[in-house]
DNA sequence: GCTTGACCTGGAGTGCACTCCAGCACCTAG
DNA sequence: CTAGGTGCTGGAGTGCACTCCAGGTCAAGC
């Protein structure tokens, strides 16, 4: 699989999977005669991972660090199990982050929807508890 | 308030606020004789809701966008909802993006638990279905 | 009256995470 | 055998979102 193939199989551009190998991310994979990278289809599952991380708001430097870890082997297996547990926590509190926004935009859509409507609005819930935020 | 007290209780930066000011994000305050931004609670309010729309991933485009239909009144009540049903939409993916992440990191720091305690790891667990990540 | 600390402005600098480019090599299809 | 597409390198450029700084003003306490 030459560098093209994997850009499309993984949703990274080409530029970005160089990058990720120049800082360190992925491994250097092996060349052909002409110099060309030629990844194994196992850098599948490691760039999909690496993606989850990245989206769930691991920053480059800390999956750089699961990254180095990995190729370590199995001594860093505790280092990368620790850190994987402080991304879950982090994980979690966004999730509950994400989940109360969810119920605040929920509450300010049917205010607005309200307004659009024409009609006045209950002040008590313009000012609701659950929200805080009225018509902003 | 001046914008110290307004920092402190925002949490936000003295250079923050000022920058969030330049470009429209809050609107210009009063001056006192000296020239210094006098602020009044209901900013509180909007920095707030300001602060969730950010930490929920709204980037400072959208918030702006908002911001400057906000300063419009009435007339741009339906252009912010629908604003903000985009952002529950996007919300809404980012909670399922995060609660798989969630399975797929216990998973695996149970394997590397398992790893650690130096067990054997039962194959069709290391290619579990539910991560198919195993080993990373 | 003077010091000290908070505030002011305009503009430069930072860190992250790519993204693009020039100038070149190589390989494959026609 | 050549044209076009893909790949290579090193390095510059981009957009976001601040953050810092110099050089100055102002106000409140001693």
């Amino acid at each position: 699989m030459l560098i093209g193939d994997l850009a499309q199989k993984c949703g990274l551009s080409v530029d970005t999977l160089r990058y990720y190998e120049k800082i360190g991310l992925i491994p250097k994979p092996l060349r052909d005669q002409g110099g060309r990278r030629v990844y194994d289809q196992a850098i599948l599952r490691w760039v999909d991972f690496l993606g989850r991380l990245k989206a769930t708001g691991m920053g480059i430097k800390d999956r750089l660090r699961y990254a180095q870890m990995r190729v370590e082997g199995a001594s860093s297996l505790t280092g990368r199990r620790e850190l994987l547990e402080e991304h879950r926590d982090k994980v979690r509190v966004d999730l509950e982050r994400l989940t109360d926004m969810l119920t605040v935009l929920d509450d300010k859509i049917i205010l607005y929807r309200k307004m659009e409507a024409g009609q006045a609005v209950d002040p008590s819930f313009e000012n609701c508890a659950r929200t805080e935020h009225g018509l902003q």
